[in-house]
This record gives structure tokens, sequence and C-alpha cells, in this order.
DNA sequence: CAGGTTGATGACACAACTTTGATGCAAATG
DNA sequence: CATTTGCATCAAAGTTGTGTCATCAACCTG
């Protein structure tokens, strides 16, 4: 939630790539909705908002237990502490680099035990920082949709997932009905990490990544 | 140890998340007691301080042989030299930036070779402070690029990282869109250093230094 | 309930496109 | 002046989505 909304897109842009998913809000209200609706593992908010400001949604986020990184402009020394002491987890200081607020919000996701390093189901490994999979050992090299669609399918086990769902989190774009694109991933995928069984299409609906054989 | 709590406490919170360890005295007594119980790498004394001042902390550090910087608010210019004269190893003007903060401590750090000199992974090593570099016991000569190019990927082994990342920080800069920069230094270094295999492209994403062999 | 109909998914080849590797060369650096 | 650095260019390799056809699942109908 940022005040300036093309500073807002770059860090989301920054956050996914890095494999993290994210949404933002343009203005303090509609990241008060957010965070009622939904369980985050982080907020970053910048402490000027128009609507409510940024101390309040601290103080929100924080009664639902929520890490907060705040963001704050060049030598606001009074505004840092404040938030800080406002049980903010940890500040950047705009203009920063992208690597700069990678490494926080990794670090404070550390501390709250919320990294997800690796995911295993079964035989198979995905290492969400490396951006490798194993499966039995066996490195698989695959490319970024099939990556991102591997991780989608492993953070959602024994879930039918609808396409549109799947294109909209793997593509980021608007499912525009028909298409092939996801079932040609699905299939490749498949066929590169030995997935034919665990990898199942439901009917009309999409595909379910069964974390045990049926 | 600081006059003000509240900027006290957020220098801890910096250095601790700079991966310092640290600890806060707010008058001069205490200060001195933490000295004389402890050996620590580096002290930062405010010299206007209740108690203790902070000219006889800083003799007292210095027989101790402990480094020391000290804040001084602007434009104290005697208080600069008189510190300087006694032995402090460098000063703060107050306000300051925290990054500002980082890097003198940094500064004083490596002066006094107490930061990570060498990184080791397999037969590579690097060592930060000579700026040099080994494979197997044989010299690797590197320019500064491809250095801090090996040192940045050392630093994050076993991670994709992305292209734009490398820039921001090796450059220093950011990264406007499409340069083959990266790559050919990426290339140089991997010829240099031997490291075809271990230096992994990640299509699309970046590049990749394995710790060890896939 | 058999058989046909319809729409959805699997398989695969292909071509457009993007990304990376390699190399020579010119500009900057010191 | 020697070295380092980055750009331009071309070649090579990897990727992605479309199109086509085969196959399959559900549904309808008699």
């Amino acid at each position: 939630m940022e005040d300036e909304e093309a500073i807002a897109n770059l860090i989301k842009f920054n956050l996914q790539h890095a494999g993290y998913s994210c949404e933002v809000a343009n203005d303090g209200n509609t990241g008060a909705d957010l965070m009622a609706e939904n369980s985050y593992d982080l907020c970053l908010f910048d402490i000027m908002l128009p609507g409510i400001n940024g101390y309040e949604l601290l103080e929100y986020a924080k009664s639902l237990h929520m890490p907060v990184i705040f963001l704050t402009a060049k030598g606001e020394t009074l505004d840092k502490v404040k938030g800080l002491k406002m049980g903010a987890d940890d500040y950047i200081t705009k203009p920063f680099e992208i690597i700069e607020l990678l490494a926080r919000v990794e670090n404070v996701l550390r501390r709250f035990n919320k990294v997800e390093q690796d995911i295993r189901i079964g035989d198979l490994e995905i290492n969400v920082v490396a951006r490798t999979v194993k499966k039995g050992g066996r490195d698989i090299n695959l490319t970024i949709k099939e990556f991102d669609l591997l991780l989608l399918f492993m953070r959602n086990p024994d879930r039918a997932l609808y396409r549109e769902m799947i294109y909209e989190q793997v593509w980021d774009s608007p499912y525009m009905g028909d298409s092939r694109t996801v079932d040609l991933h699905v299939q490749r995928l498949r066929r590169k990490a030995g997935l034919e069984q665990q990898i199942e299409s439901v009917y009309k609906v999409g595909y379910r990544f069964r974390s045990s054989a049926s």
C-alpha cells in the first residue's frame, strides 16, 4: 500500500518475481479492507497515505498479528522511531534498492517463520529461492512458466484449481476464455517431472495436484 | 550509548538487522560497566552524556583496545577534533542517515580486521579484505567488477539471482531494461575462474551459483 | 442401456519470438 | 599506454503459444 502507484507496482513486480504473491491497495481504506478479508504473511505500508494513515493501519495489522514493514521518506527519523515503537518489524527508507527491499522482506518473514525455502511433497522437492526442482534427488530443469505452475500446485495440494485461477496466478493477467495454454503447460510439466499420476485433470474445472497416490 | 533513548534504540535496531549483535547503555557508568564485562568489536559514544562523559569513556575504551566511533551534534568542530585526537576512529554528526552509520561502522570494523575475511565454497576461496581469489590453491586475477560479481555469488550460493538485482548490487545503480553487461561479465568470470559449471544461467531470470556439483 | 453427440483434454509438430553466448571493437579509466 | 569496461552484432539455444488431430468424458436420446 503506497501513495505513489508506480512505486507500488514496481514493488509488486519485484515481489512476484521473487516468488511471493502480492496485492496492492492505493489508499488506507482499501488496505484495511484487504487485511480484513485476507490473512497476509506480511504487510508493507507507506506512512504517508491518503485516507486512513499509516500508523492506524500499522496498529490494525498488529492487532491481526501480521508482521509489518513500513516505508518512510529519507531523513524522517521521528517517523522511524514512532513506527518501530508501535510495533513495526522493520522499515525501509525511500528511495531504496530492490535488493534491500527483498532482503528485509525475507528477513522479517524468517523471523516470523513464514519462509518457505523448500516445499516437499513425496519425493518431489521445490526450492523457491534457488528456483530448482528435484524429484527423488535428481534435478529437473523447468522453464519459468513450468516452475511457477508447479509452485502453484505444490502450494495448493489436493485442491481443484480452476484454469482461470491458474492462468491469473502464473501469467499474472486476466484469463480470456478459451486458450489451450494452461493445458499445454500442465502437459509439459507432467512429462518433464513425471507427474502424469499426481497432476489430475478435473473435467471442466482445471487440475488437481495430489499429495499422495490415489 | 546515547542520550536520547529512542535514537539509541533505532541504532540498535539497525545494527542488529545488519547482522551485528549490540547492547545499549543509557548513561556513562552503565557503559563503562558493560565495557569492563564484555569484549566489544566496536563502541559508539555520544559525547554529551549523563554520568561519566564521553571523553572519559573514549579513553577507557582505547585502554581496552576497542575501536570507537563517537556521535557529535552538528557543527561542534571542537568536539570532533578533541575526540579524534584522543584516539577515536571515526565520528558521525547528528542528525545522520542510518546508511551512513552502517557504512562507517563497517569501515572501522574493516580497518580493525573484524569483518568477514574469507568465504570458501568448494575449492574456491575469496578473500574480501585482500580482494584475492584462489581456486584449488592457484591465484586468479580478477578485475573489480568480476570480483564484486563473484563476491555477490559467493555470498548468495544456491540462489537464483535476478539480473536486475545483480546489476543493482554490483554496479550500484538502477537496472535500465535490456543490457548485456551482466551477461558479459558473468561470461568473463566463468572463463577466468573456470566456473562454467558452477555458475548456471537461469533462463529469463539471471544466474545461479551452485555450492556443490549437481 | 447402447450408441451417438458434443465439448473438453491430450499429444505433438512447428514457427515466431526471446534470451543467452561469443566476439570484435571503441570508449573510458587510471 | 595497458587494462578494463560496455556496446554492437551475430549465432546458437531455449521458450512459448497456436493449430491440428486424436482421444476421452459426460450427456442426451431413443
